[in-house]
Parts: structure tokens; C-alpha cells; sequence
DNA sequence: CGAGTATAGCGAAAGGCTTCGCTACTGCAA
DNA sequence: TTGCAGTAGCGAAGCCTTTCGCTATACTCG
């Protein structure tokens, strides 16, 4: 098994996740269930991702019960972090700014969401 | 050649992209010079790389030009959109604002950013 | 002109991701 | 016990990305 975290999740692996993050623990009837309703796959290929997903170290599953049951090994948090700080440093390069200011202007926010990017931005500056 | 823009690039296509949006127009040379810094890749693979990428619509060429000129089809601020709506639709559930909370978290933001922010967000307010 | 160097291109190999067919095991019901 | 349905696993195929060797063409300088 590799060290966890060594790669980022691929395509398929991350549609994984998010499934996991919204249900876990559950079996792979329920992750198939969602999966092959989004992509139409068959039962065989959603046990086979499990099955290499677990060598990469990005579920784990309870053995214990039948069916086993699965779960994400990284919170959607960390994943997310991850995901962020890549794309920070390989197209905005390394500018967190950059990108805030981005999807900021990208528009679809609330007055009520833009008083908490300011509230946290009082934080900050109290902190520095 | 495929529609542009109907794939993302890929790890090594967004390397290229990334030397083009700095000093483009440019030859095979000055790109290969680069990559080959970061990568210690052969020649031939630059040349092939940039050949896909012409096929993908990812990048354009100036062949009046001896050696020919390559560009990028898309500008930097383009594909960092497309980056980052990918990333709030799939990690963040189509939550810019979780996005934006998220990476102002992560720190690094120095003071002047803070106020570049706090500008933006009055003339979104303004705007609403 | 002719040799040597720079440029361009192609096809195939290597490797990773995703898919599935086929097999095997388990547990339950007739 | 036998058969059926649900569960688990493996190996290989297919596809895409990345790499390079080999070949061909163009250009330069002596």
C-alpha cells in the first residue's frame, strides 16, 4: 500500500469521495447505487476502485461486517486543502490572492456571504 | 482536431501552457529549455507534446516563422477559471464562498491583499 | 556545393486509470 | 443439500498520457 496522501485522487476516485463524504459508512451497493447512476458502470468496476482506492490508502473499510463497509480516509476538508493548494501554486503561482480575488469576481455570492469574508478578513488583520 | 477547450490539460500540457503565458510567442527551444530544467525530459517528447496539444486546440503556431512560434489558445485567466470552477463544483459543491473562506484561512495574505479584498467586496456590495 | 547542426514529425513503447468478464465465496431459503 | 442471490477479487483489455528513437527536412557556414 502506498503512504496515504502520496497522490491526488483521481477523476473517478474523487466522484468516489464525495459519495463517501456524504454517506459513509456504506457498502459498495450503496456507492455503486449513486456511481453507476451519474456514469452507468457496472457493479465489478465500483468494487474494483474500492479495491485499488484502499491499496492507495484513500478509503478504508470495516471487514467485520457484511457487507464491508467503506470509508474516506482523508475528511473532505484535508482533500479540499489539498486540491486548493495545488491549484494555487500550478496556475495562480502561488498567489492565494490571486485566486480569491478570481472567484470572488466570478460572481453568485450574498450580501450575508460577503460580511463573512469580511468578518474573517477582520480576524486576520487583528492577528498580524 | 478537437474542439477547444472540450478537455482539460493535463499535468504536463498545463507545465507547457504555463511557460507559454510567460514568454510567449516562443520556439520549441526556449519551451524545451524549461521543461527540461524541471523535468530532464528529451526533446523530441517538447516537440511531440506541443504536437498534441496543436491537435487539442490547447495551443497555436506561427509556421511562417522559422523555427516556428508557438502560443497558448487560452489565456492564463481563462483556464484558471475553468480550474477553479472545476474545483468548487466537484470539492466544494458549487460553494464559491467555502472556496474563498477556505483559502483565506490558509494564510499567507498580507496586508495590502486584505485591503484588495475588502475593495472588491464594497463594489460587489454596491452592485447589488 | 556539402557536412554538420537545428528543427519537425511519426510510430510505438511504457505506464496509469478505468472498465469489465469470469470466478469464488457466503448465507439463506426451499 | 442444493440452488440462488449478494458479495468480493483478479487479471486483462482499452484508452489516454507521456516518453523517446528514428527519420526526414531545412538551414548555416566553410
Amino acid at each position: 500500500m502506498r503512504e496515504l496522501g502520496s497522490s491526488q485522487p483521481t477523476a473517478v476516485e474523487l466522484e468516489i469521495l464525495r459519495i463517501l463524504w456524504e454517506m459513509e459508512p456504506c457498502p459498495v451497493r450503496d456507492i455503486h447505487a449513486r456511481l453507476s447512476e451519474a456514469k452507468g458502470t457496472n457493479y465489478s468496476t465500483t468494487v474494483k476502485m474500492l479495491s485499488v482506492m484502499l491499496n492507495k490508502g484513500l478509503v478504508t473499510r470495516n471487514e467485520q461486517a457484511t457487507p464491508h463497509l467503506y470509508r474516506a480516509a482523508i475528511t473532505r476538508h484535508k482533500a479540499a486543502k489539498k486540491f486548493l493548494g495545488e491549484l494555487v501554486e500550478k496556475v495562480y503561482d502561488g498567489s492565494v490572492m490571486s485566486l480569491v480575488l478570481q472567484a470572488l469576481s466570478s460572481g453568485k455570492v450574498s450580501k450575508d456571504e460577503i460580511d463573512e469574508v469580511r468578518k474573517l478578513l477582520d480576524e486576520m488583520e487583528g492577528k498580524q
